[in-house]
DNA sequence: CTTGACCTTCCCGCCATGGGAACCCCCATC
DNA sequence: GATGGGGGTTCCCATGGCGGGAAGGTCAAG
């Protein structure tokens, strides 16, 4: 059994965050006679697999779902897969997403002189006048 | 002079997000007799520059940039265009970080069979047991 | 004079995380 | 046995950018 701070350095989840998962439920901890959090190695595992999982961009409401999959012996591969998926293409929207504004920006950037001189198209179309060299 | 309600219409921008612009101190309607905020064309025009400086996804805080150097007669194009590159960077390092996390969640997914059965290696991955099929 | 559509301010929620205050606990050292 | 420091505990606040909604004021049309 390891405190708090044992578990944050054994697992790379702040004490903070730990406290957090607590809060909303993902994780449950016993209590020693002081009051102290106490974190069994399997407790350890599962906030790992939560890291991971954030590290992949899970929302936290999707990581307990795929936590209780990992603990539901009886799953089907599919239901894990289906989430996985559709993280999947949430990812690649919002990449693509942003991905489209960075283009368009650079678009107009190239063609703003960047020199002492006001002119500048960037701000022109942020302002709406729809872009000059559209025309 | 229009209401918030108006602007709002002709900016596209909502009157909950107008009125926490004008908190934050990026526009400063007048107000009418009765008490209710009163918005010129000069005020709407600046609505529709934040709202696409934010759809190209200018945080907030260079929006307010833009906006100075929007008012600014004597601003360089240099510095409008130096936050936008910024920005570009920003917006690319981010969709770069969603495409990876895309790409390495796929690829587990790719390897994991999708059927009633239990064996995933998504779970496997997130479990922390470095993946099988790396072998 | 009521109704309803608008306006006002103020508070709370999201998501995931960090910072910090105020207090308790435990251990080592003097 | 006192002290100090490095834990732990709870609770509140902040971020960014928005939305929802309550409680109340205002105005125009019926």
């Amino acid at each position: 059994m390891m405190t708090i701070g044992e578990a944050a350095a054994a697992s790379g989840v702040s004490a903070k965050m730990i406290r957090h998962y607590e809060a909303i439920g993902l994780i449950r901890p016993q209590r020693a006679a002081n009051g102290y959090r106490a974190y069994a190695e399997a407790d350890v595992a599962v906030l790992r697999f939560i890291r991971h999982a954030r590290d992949l961009g899970f929302p936290l409401e999707t990581v307990r779902r795929l936590l209780a999959l990992w603990r539901d012996r009886n799953r089907s591969s599919a239901e894990v897969k289906r989430l996985a998926l559709d993280h999947v293409a949430a990812l690649e929207a919002k990449a693509a997403s942003l991905r489209a504004m960075a283009a368009s920006l650079r678009h107009l950037a190239e063609h703003c002189h960047g020199d002492e001189r006001p002119d500048c198209p960037i701000l022109d179309e942020l302002e709406g006048l729809e872009r000059v060299e559209r025309a």
